[in-house]
DNA sequence: ATTTATTATCGTAATATTGCGATGTAAATA
DNA sequence: TATTTACATCGCAATATTACGATAATAAAT
């Protein structure tokens, strides 16, 4: 075993899941607070900054550029990291449909 | 290796990140759900409701109480899951504080 | 054409997670 | 007391994640 059973979940359960796995990591927290705070963007500032391996940071960005809250481009020789605005607000809605829910005490507690 | 180096993040950050990474599976994800819309907070039934083995929801069930979520209380002879307000809504704070942030796009991009 | 700079990918070792059956525990019931 | 009910915990196998060094890959500079 070791698998998830993706299968018994809807689509909207695995698809909230997989956002919060990818951000579930503090190297990828501190990767995008540094984004945000325009300090920079380029690959290399962040492997001084958080003091992992290149191969380390390049591997948290694929993940981030996997569910689509960032995006590089090209430029000069570097390549510069941005949040995507548009899928940033989406993950705003999805994540404030599931914590600003009415959260109702039982009887029992 | 293998271990997460959180020794170099801020402890904000790790436990914004350890948060997302709890709530990052779809099993938590729907007992939670599940418990918030009323039907019930017996074990066994969320056993019936996801197909997963009683093990294994009660190991989903033990993460949620490991990060203050739920909290079962002993309940004729059952016991009942709810969610635990107050830390349900510094949850709310904390991430309301990380998504909300002013996401600006830099020059490059 | 070669070197340099920047990022991506590969392969690997260490560790963590997922899910399950088996077993333990505690309280209610027969 | 023995049994049943409802959960928790243990131990394990399968798989996933984390981090790194080494090595591409790409483009600019020399």
């Amino acid at each position: 075993m070791g698998v998830t059973k993706t299968e018994i979940y809807k689509d909207e359960q695995n698809k909230l899941a997989s956002l919060l796995k990818v951000l579930g990591h503090p190297a990828r927290i501190t990767i995008l607070q540094f984004i945000i705070n325009q300090k920079s963007c380029i690959c290399n500032d962040l492997v001084e900054e958080l003091g992992l391996a290149q191969a380390t940071i390049s591997q948290h960005l694929k993940e981030l550029k996997g569910i689509g809250i960032i995006q590089g481009s090209i430029d000069w020789k570097s390549v510069c990291y941005c949040i995507e605005e548009k899928v940033w607000k989406e993950f705003q809605k999805d994540f404030n449909i599931f914590f600003n829910q009415d959260v109702k005490v039982h009887q029992c507690c």
